[in-house]
RNA sequence: GGUCGGAUGGCCGAGAGGUUAGGCAGAGGUCUGCAAAACCUUUUACAGCGGUUCAAAUCCGCUUCCGACCUCCA
């Protein structure tokens, strides 16, 4: 029935998606680290899987769709030295590490909220699950795939890569790998390998994040709580696993192995990567001081934007591009999203007054198709929205009776937009003001000025039309009639 | 330096051997008391040089430039 096929990280491949146990499907998202605002760039990632989430809901899957939180274990580096990201920021602020972790949160869902992503099924917690990373952390051990050095466990990557292809995701040679990393093998006596990293660490005296295990106090390592959480709600084996790009080399890599030193396969069966957003074409990142903020992009009040920005305009600008690809922030890129985004819901606006014929000379089918072919070809959102365009200009077509439409196609089509915009695509129209008062008024005062023009008094149509212009009003005549906006 | 991925018209961005992607901007038009808005039509393209092919933006090779990862990042 559904013929949607899922580029594979893993294969380098479109592959037909099969899920497991259908009508069920499994599906991990590694979530932020909550030691400070979640910027721009991370809200796309989780855009696209919202897309994901959307699109398999739609075709009937009953999916549970788990994206953590991490608040422990990420260390400010990847070769598991330095503090702990939340840890330091408590200790700067003089908070409880939960204390950061809850108000970046809060404010990570009122910005998920507001760009319209749906919850995910279930928002774990790597603190919640201090126990079962300490469980797959012995079975690792007892699996002879990690070594314990001073309360502090170590996998074994040259070991594990003897039986498992560990930079299968990655597709890299592990030589190089090791080559590569050889010189900042200094300083770290506790491991034996440069590829080597933590399960489990013991915790330093002053370090405020401790929990009791079998090797002493300490905590988990930054990559075992996907692999806990993930196995404890999806299970040893489940269907899409996904993240940002940046992960495949080192988190999704070292999540593979942990997995498979424990059941001898990977956890997933598709692995799904989302590009980067970029300024001027550089990854937008901190360190290069090109990001800002979602609520800072909504208000305009940060250098590099010359406004303000609507939620639903980032929405609809982030689907303009795949989600494979990098995406290239401008002021003018975005300005003309908002155009387009504006085209798109007044067309969809016009549809339930569209007039019915006795036939159709629009071949609502075919529209349909080319939308479900797109979204079926990994999720091509650009393209699906170029084939709702093109129904643009039919709708429009028939508005102006150049087309026509039975009025069964006019249901068909008022649904595939009904679904597709607001149900796949998650857009949803904004609404400038639905306060009835101001409703009202407009229209009693749009009807005076139809009036005094009927009566070619234009000099008091004009001051009206002028006067409410100044108040941020926009008059527009139209052939059907007199209707207004905000500006 | 190593590995991987890119270079598409003024901008953003799809496509991936033969047929117009789409959006925005520009130009022309329709409508209109005027204006705006809206709608219609429409120009400009596949980094460079070779090769394969009846046919290349699309495949292969080289060159140039850019990015990502290898060091914190979705």
């Amino acid at each position: 029935m559904h013929d949607l096929h899922i580029y594979n990280t893993l294969t380098r491949r479109k592959e037909p998606f099969q899920p497991l146990n259908p009508p069920h499907v499994g599906m991990y998202v590694c979530g932020p680290t909550l030691y400070t605002h979640a910027h721009l760039g991370n809200c796309r990632t989780f855009l696209s899987f919202d897309i994901v989430f959307r699109y398999l809901r739609h075709l009937g899957y009953k999916v549970r769709y788990v994206r953590n939180i991490t608040d422990v274990g990420h260390l400010e580096s990847d070769a598991d030295e330095g503090e702990d990201k939340v840890a330091k920021r408590a200790r700067l602020e003089k908070l409880e590490p939960m204390e950061i972790v809850q108000f970046y949160a809060v404010d990570f869902h009122r910005i998920l909220d507001k760009l319209n992503l749906l919850p995910p099924s279930i928002e774990p917690l790597a603190s919640g699950h201090i126990p079962e990373q300490i469980e797959m952390t012995q079975r690792i051990l007892q699996n002879g795939m990690a070594y314990e050095v001073n309360g502090t466990v170590w996998f074994d990557v040259e070991k594990f890569a003897k039986v498992f292809p560990y930079t299968q995701l990655s597709n890299r040679q592990l030589d190089e790998l090791l080559d590569g990393t050889r010189d900042n093998l200094e300083g770290q006596d506790e491991k034996r390998g440069r590829l080597d990293f933590a399960l489990w660490k013991r915790a330093t005296p002053g370090h405020i994040m401790r929990w009791n295990s079998p090797w002493g106090v300490g905590f988990p390592g930054w990559h075992i709580e996907c692999s806990a959480m993930s196995t404890k709600y999806l299970g040893e084996e489940f269907d899409i696993h996904g993240g940002g790009m940046d992960l495949i080399p080192t988190h999704h890599t070292n999540e593979i192995a942990q997995h498979a030193a424990c059941y001898h396969k990977n956890p997933a069966r598709y692995w799904m990567h989302t590009n980067m957003l970029t300024v001027n074409g550089q990854k937008m990142s901190k360190s290069l001081g090109n990001s800002f903020l979602p609520a800072e992009l909504f208000s305009g009040n940060h250098p590099l934007l010359e406004r303000g920005y609507s939620p639903m305009v980032v929405r609809f600008f982030m689907l303009q591009a795949h989600y494979r690809s990098t995406l290239d922030f401008s002021n003018f890129a975005i300005q003309a999203a908002e155009k387009g985004f504006q085209r798109l819901m007044a067309a969809l606006e016009l549809i339930p007054h569209l007039p019915v014929s006795d036939t159709s000379t629009v071949d609502v089918p075919a529209l349909r198709q080319a939308v479900y072919r797109a979204m079926n070809d990994d999720f091509n959102t650009p393209v699906a929205l170029a084939e709702l365009f093109e129904g643009v200009r039919h709708i429009y077509a028939i508005h102006e009776g150049r087309d026509t439409l039975t009025a069964a196609d006019k249901e068909q089509l008022q649904k595939l937009y009904n679904e597709m915009v607001f149900d796949v695509l998650g857009l949803k129209p904004e609404k400038n003001s639905d306060d009835t008062l101001v409703t009202g008024l407009m229209q009693l005062i749009l009807d005076i000025r139809s009036e005094v023009r009927s009566k070619k008094d234009y000099a008091t149509s004009d001051k009206i039309r002028d006067a409410l212009a100044k108040l941020g009003i926009q008059v527009k005549d139209g052939k059907e009639g007199t209707t207004w906006s905000r500006t």
